[in-house]
DNA sequence: GTTGAGTGATGCATTTTTTGCATCACTATA
DNA sequence: TATAGTGATGCAAAAAATGCATCACTCAAC
């Protein structure tokens, strides 16, 4: 797409904040880049960058472009995946920003199953948390967002949501192990290993302490999910998850038991996309396949 | 916009049918022409165009691609518009999809009202019947309809709506005039015209009658709102019209009497636009003013 | 202050791309 | 079977984009 290749330049100038960084990364002499970001402007009608002492920086009026041309290039990409399935072969790149929850176990099997049907279908993931997945979305660097309690949904368009009740994780000779359900209370007694204050389940959990007046004092606060797995598998900690991100066959030393509803309602797993936009093919299929296999893992 | 020429020149091959054709619209050889479509091609990845005997016509990959083109198209109208608008001047262009009634007063009463504001915006306005106003909107064709009764709205978001009771128009000395309202078997009684039975208006006197067990026999049966209302003024016959279509400062030699809700329940009157589309801001702040003066008018 | 490293802008020669002309191959229609 | 229409293409000319060298300017460090 030759003729789109004034908007990668703008973009670039954009990224780097000078023409001459820019130029590097487009192949291109700065002058000859100066020159058509220059061209550009007088068609377009106005400046779209203030020129600073130090750079170039978009003004209002770029930023207004900026989304025109990368909404353009989303909807083109669409395009592009629908004539590819014209022809029966689906092409495409999908790109996902999940939580975190959906790294180990969910998302690699529902890519490679779906890969194994199109392999011509490349795929995108980027850990976000709950603003910034949204913010993915608006700014067309996701296609698909994957989210557990999402925080504002203002620009966020809800495909398919799951229930996720709280889980409690130990090892298979922990006490606790072998209950049929867990009240919160009972895990206050043990170690425990939580997510840092941002996640999803650990905001679940803060509200559900604070119900019974309590706080909660973990052993081991982390920011990395699998690292709550491993020191519940092999310390004494209680570690807290959602269905979607264990896997009972892949982790034998280990038991998930529920936490009661009574004290720990759970959260709500959002899949979903920007808010008018049109999925092209291949990530669209791929969302009622992910949609597919939600509904089908809580039952 | 130079490196958006591509589009235009493809739009002009489709709606031409062939290069030679499309070649002497664009200003440009029609081997150049060729060879920009072939180009274009190489880099889309799939040709868009069929070549018959008998000229080039779009496959279905190039009828996505069209969709796409006018889509971006408008959208980058819309940035200009907001652009615009950013240093306090409106500019644009907004095109208008509407139902005859709206042609004689409110129109053009609303469009002056609007250019006295801001006259670097310019209109265009179109005669599109209920089918036609919405084929226009996803074509890109029209930012705005206007619509009285409409069929589909699968791709029409709602802006405004106003009910419109039907108004029975005639001349001051016709034996009904003076009176406070009238019902539907009054008026059979004497020569009817009445606008053909696509329209909105037609559509409900129509059910009406069905459901009195009667069927309207007009005197005259006419496409053209003028001719209804300029036969009732001169001529002994009772003419129907919305009040949006009616102006009773313009016409001391007519009578407007509503038609009992009783027989006809009269219709409503949509103000929308493509759904899921951004609207540039000319247009959007004229839809809104619209909306307030069709409130307004019905008070 | 002075200096130096960064910025965008610009004149000019060179390279690349686009265009126009002439012509070919093909196909319906009369 | 002639004819008038279609798109495709080789080649030279015109136009556009690019690269190089350099200017004018700002800001931070010395």
């Amino acid at each position: 797409m030759r003729h789109l290749m004034i908007y990668d330049m703008i973009e670039a100038v954009h990224r780097s904040g000078s023409i001459r960084k820019a130029a590097e990364d487009t192949n291109i002499t700065a002058s000859a880049l100066n020159r058509r970001i220059q061209t550009f402007e007088d068609e377009f009608g106005s400046e779209i960058f203030e020129r600073l002492p130090r750079g170039m920086r978009l003004n209002p009026a770029g930023e207004l472009l900026l989304h025109h041309i990368r909404q353009q290039r989303q909807d083109l990409a669409r395009v592009h995946s629908q004539v590819a399935d014209l022809s029966g072969v689906r092409r495409g790149h999908v790109k996902i920003a999940c939580s975190q929850a959906l790294l180990p176990y969910f998302l690699p099997r529902e890519i490679s199953r779906y890969r194994a049907e199109f392999p011509n279908v490349t795929f995108t993931v980027n850990v976000r948390d709950r603003i910034q997945a949204e913010q993915d979305l608006v700014n067309f660097d996701s296609d698909l967002a994957l989210v557990f309690e999402p925080a504002h949904m203002v620009d966020f368009e809800v495909l398919h949501a799951v229930h996720q009740p709280v889980m409690a994780l130990m090892s298979t000779a922990h006490p606790l192990a072998g209950r049929e359900s867990l009240r919160l209370r009972d895990c206050m007694e043990y170690d425990l290993v939580l997510p840092a204050p941002q996640f999803g389940v650990r905001v679940l959990l803060d509200q559900a302490a604070a119900k019974l007046g309590r706080k909660l004092e973990p052993a081991l606060e982390t920011d990395s999910f699998d690292m709550v797995r491993h020191f519940a598998a092999y310390g004494q900690g209680i570690g807290f998850q959602i269905p979607v991100g264990l896997n009972t066959l892949a982790r034998p030393d280990m038991t998930f038991v529920p936490v009661s509803e009574r004290d720990v309602l759970g959260g709500d797993l959002y899949l979903g996309h920007l808010r008018g936009r049109t999925l092209p093919v291949a990530a669209l299929k791929f969302a009622h396949q992910v949609a597919t296999a939600l509904s089908a893992a809580r039952a």
